[in-house]
DNA sequence: TCATTGGGATAAGTTGTTTTTATTGATTGC
DNA sequence: GCAATCAATAAAAACAACTTATCCCAATGA
């Protein structure tokens, strides 16, 4: 009937230790009926003896001294269990999956990384680039911890929370370094190149030039910025990038770098997570 | 407060499995209020959250998932353990540690030792040769299971069951044999060959005799009845062996072995053990 | 043989924990 | 918004565990 329970072997191991009821009970802080019954009971589940109760002496039969072998092993493991949750509490533990967006992954990453990793080296962080949408499936399937991503993202489930804004640069030919700087009006006359469709960077600056979505002009996709980069030193038109990407992106190519008059195009980069993820605490 | 008790990690793993209070209260055969109580103390007395509840639906944090990994081991063991009590219910299983005195242990051994050890092969047999004191000592002191030993033995907190009955016989040398059959008067006035002092078949045979204790006549003892037999045929004097003796110690020496009249002397083999053994059921 | 003592079993009553039913509150999908 | 899900909470009922008091048996000693 009853079930085996973690406190029948506890009394079990008094017993089979001190070999006397009434001491074990005592060690056990509690009374000896409360012991003997609780080993009478163990034993009638089990339907076997664990304890040969001689005229003056308690001791394990046969099959008891097998029986406290593995009890003593099942309850060493519960403790450790026990142990595991409060060392858990304290340094956090485990792994951290993290999404981030290919326009920001590359210049970031290197820094996160390092720091997070030696901030405590018991965590294992694991990162996945993908476009926005992609990582707020994951995000809500579970698959990833936290995304950094351009905010907002404005799903009800999510908390958002910005870490910076950064501005957008232009792109110029080295040619064309001495051309004025356009406005966004002027934006719209020029040839400019941007990320194929989806990744979000490529929407803000349509948004920044008022074109609406699409391709009403023709416009050549590329799927990095540092293509894009390359494409702006060969000649083929202009493009926007985060300020973040310059030093690393326009090392290599033959091209000009000039901020926008106010208002300056912008994004906030943010970290998004579930708001009943753990991490919320 | 509340110690983490095997129903809990039952619940826990339900949970964990079905991701839904609903459908894991019902696996449990509980309903779910019951349910999120115990998952919810569980949770409180690890001080860590196991689950994330999310809008629709309830999945393991990072800590939860080791966590699962060791409850289920240890709810595997627990299984084990039942199922091992169940299972030594009716395989008689361990160890069974049998002390035997000199006078019966090299005839009978052979035959019990193979006959026990076929009947099932998950049974470890030890096998003490003693005297009579010595085994009984022991089955006090819990190092013996059971003894086989010449009743009564007469211990309150011994089960005796006698298992047999033998007579003792005559060895003489092979000169003798024609000699008519000495009664227990007669035997006083012959050179009685007997074993040292302790075996009770020493006693057994002075007490046929009529002989109290001690040594109120030349007698040269000896420690085993092969020797015993070997005197006898060296011609040192006469002896008794029980029968069961006879086939193995009379082959290589030249004595001859006779019957006595009734009354015969003889002993009664038995098996004894604690009343409180666990073999006593 | 009888009283005494040590030590486990049993009984009755109490306390504490677990479970159930009923209800609330939050989210989601139409 | 309205209905439907689904977990959390509350209060009461059911159950399990504990305590105190007592019993009973076996061993010990006069």
């Amino acid at each position: 009937m009853g079930n085996l329970t973690l406190k029948q072997l506890r009394y079990f191991e008094a017993l089979a230790q001190h070999g006397h009821f009434g001491r074990a009970a005592e060690a056990c802080a509690i009374s000896q009926p409360a012991l003997s019954v609780q080993i009478r009971e163990l034993e009638e589940s089990l339907g076997t003896n664990l304890f040969e109760r001689g005229a003056r002496q308690v001791r394990l039969t046969n099959f008891g001294g097998e029986f406290a072998v593995r009890a003593r092993d099942i309850l060493r493991s519960v403790d450790e269990l026990g142990e595991l949750a409060r060392a858990s509490r304290d340094t956090l533990v485990g792994r951290l999956r993290i999404g981030v967006i290919p326009t920001i992954a590359p210049y970031l990453l290197p820094d996160i990384i390092t720091r997070l990793g030696r901030a405590n080296d018991n965590i294992e962080i694991q990162i996945r680039e993908s476009l926005t949408p992609v990582l707020v499936r994951e995000l809500a399937e579970g698959r990833l911890d936290a995304a950094i991503v351009a905010l907002p993202v404005s799903e009800p489930w999510l908390t958002e929370v910005s870490l910076f804004e950064e501005d957008f640069v232009l792109v110029r030919p080295l040619r064309d370094h001495d051309k004025p700087v356009p406005d966004h009006e002027a934006l719209r006359e020029m040839k400019l190149l941007l990320l194929e469709e989806g990744h979000c960077f490529r929407d803000q600056a349509l948004s920044f030039c008022n074109i609406q979505s699409s391709r009403p002009r023709e416009m050549l996709d590329a799927s990095t910025l540092a293509t894009l980069v390359q494409m702006v030193g060969a000649g083929l038109g202009v493009t926007l990038i985060p300020e973040m990407a310059i030093s690393v992106e326009t090392r290599s190519a033959p091209v000009s770098v000039t901020n926008f008059k106010s208002p300056r195009p912008s994004r906030t980069i943010g970290m998004i997570w579930r708001k009943t993820s753990p991490l919320a605490r």
